[in-house]
DNA sequence: GGGCGCGTAGTACCGCGGTACTACGCGCCC
DNA sequence: GGGCGCGTAGTACCGCGGTACTACGCGCCC
């Protein structure tokens, strides 16, 4: 039996949810909150197994709400709600520790099936967020064991490509680095196409950042 | 009609989902390989919908095939089912540009919802594996911070206009940014076009410059 | 009530950026 | 002498980025 402390500040919402959760046997609504800072105060009481967060809440929302809930080190697990798939609101519920984030139209066996997973311990992302989530983590965190031979890129980079990595570092078009290079754009080009490939960029953009992120450009006072 | 590729070493795995997928109108199972090669060929000349790609086989395993498939550009979606949780497969197969990841001992309805999502454009993960990525996504995606007070030309942005810039620091294309703001990639570029003209860049690259000579963005442990 | 700033959104257009090739001279070294 | 890494250069192609507009709803304030 799992119980569930529903949470959001519109009465039918609330209502409905109950409703849907009564309906079935595993799980059992212990309590309802209309707020976040409710909802904190009643998660402690109540000790749920899910909290069952609505994000849009006047006063403390269900981010802040999530996060209390989480630092006060009880066993309960959140589960947080959004009408809407902003990615702040994703992110910051990540950070505050929430087991998982479903879109409020989900469907019935999606949501039941949901709760039972954050109950058992795991975590569950709506599909439609689940996609940006992933391009964002391949983006970020470190490939560890796989690759990555400590230097990924720099010290492959021929003494030529490292001057042009600098030259795209300060913002100059393929054009500008020919002439002060003195060669042809083609040429440019090709060494910008290769520092690309080797430090794992996609576009010069992201080789501006990498060459920031690794010392090879710094700062001007503007 | 969602067309599949079954990819498994096994033949009676490969003959369950088969009959899986047949029990259900959507779904069409338009071919079958036996691993990672064959899997490669066969996407590109029967281009289905969605790869179901099974992990372990021997010869060119089940990451090795996503990789190419995804990389030779064709809109096929990668499913990966593991029979293992573990990590290393998954952080490869994130890396590699799957859609999903579901444990092979998923429920049927479970399997063909994901193969649902994934056809969709979304993607799918295991509520297992998802905790885990929560944690580590947690750990390593930098918060999005907005901080650094006044500053001549930093000034004169609103708060959206500052938002944005701070976006494009990050190396997010238009479209990136207008997914993750919910807008029209049409307003991004008028957002964009705005904090150009303010700060006086010649394009986003000399955005980029000027969002990390002032704060905006800062390095990631990357 | 009208003006204004802001955020949103669209159309049209063009050029730079990036990819995918091929190619070749030069120096080095097995 | 042939292979290889490196720097140079070209062609072809496409898409994203950026510009230049217009437009409109909303909230604020004179």
């Amino acid at each position: 039996m799992t119980t569930v402390l529903i949470v959001d500040d519109q009465p039918l919402q609330r209502y409905g949810f109950h409703l849907l959760l009564d309906s079935v046997p595993e799980t059992d609504v212990v309590g309802e909150a209309a707020h976040g800072a409710e909802a904190v105060r009643k998660t402690a009481e109540l000790r749920p197994d899910v909290v069952l967060m609505d994000v849009r809440m006047p006063g403390m929302d269900g981010i802040e709400a999530t996060r209390r809930i989480i630092a006060s080190g009880g066993r309960s697990r959140v589960l947080v709600l959004t009408t809407f798939d902003l990615d702040e609101y994703v992110h910051a519920a990540i950070r505050a520790g929430a087991s998982g984030f479903l879109l409020k139209d989900a469907r019935p066996e999606e949501l039941l099936a949901g709760i039972r997973a954050v109950a058992y311990g795991d975590a569950v992302i709506a599909p439609a967020l689940t996609r940006r989530l992933l391009d964002e983590y391949a983006r970020y965190v470190p490939s560890h064991r796989v690759d990555s031979p400590e230097d990924p890129g720099l010290g492959s980079l021929t003494d030529r490509e490292r001057e042009i990595l600098v030259a795209v570092g300060k913002g100059w078009t393929n054009g500008e680095i020919a002439t002060r290079f003195v060669l042809s754009e083609s040429t440019v080009k090709t060494h910008v196409g290769r520092v690309l490939a080797k430090i794992g960029a996609r576009d010069r953009i992201q080789a501006v950042i990498f060459a920031y992120d690794h010392g090879l450009a710094r700062p001007n006072a503007d």
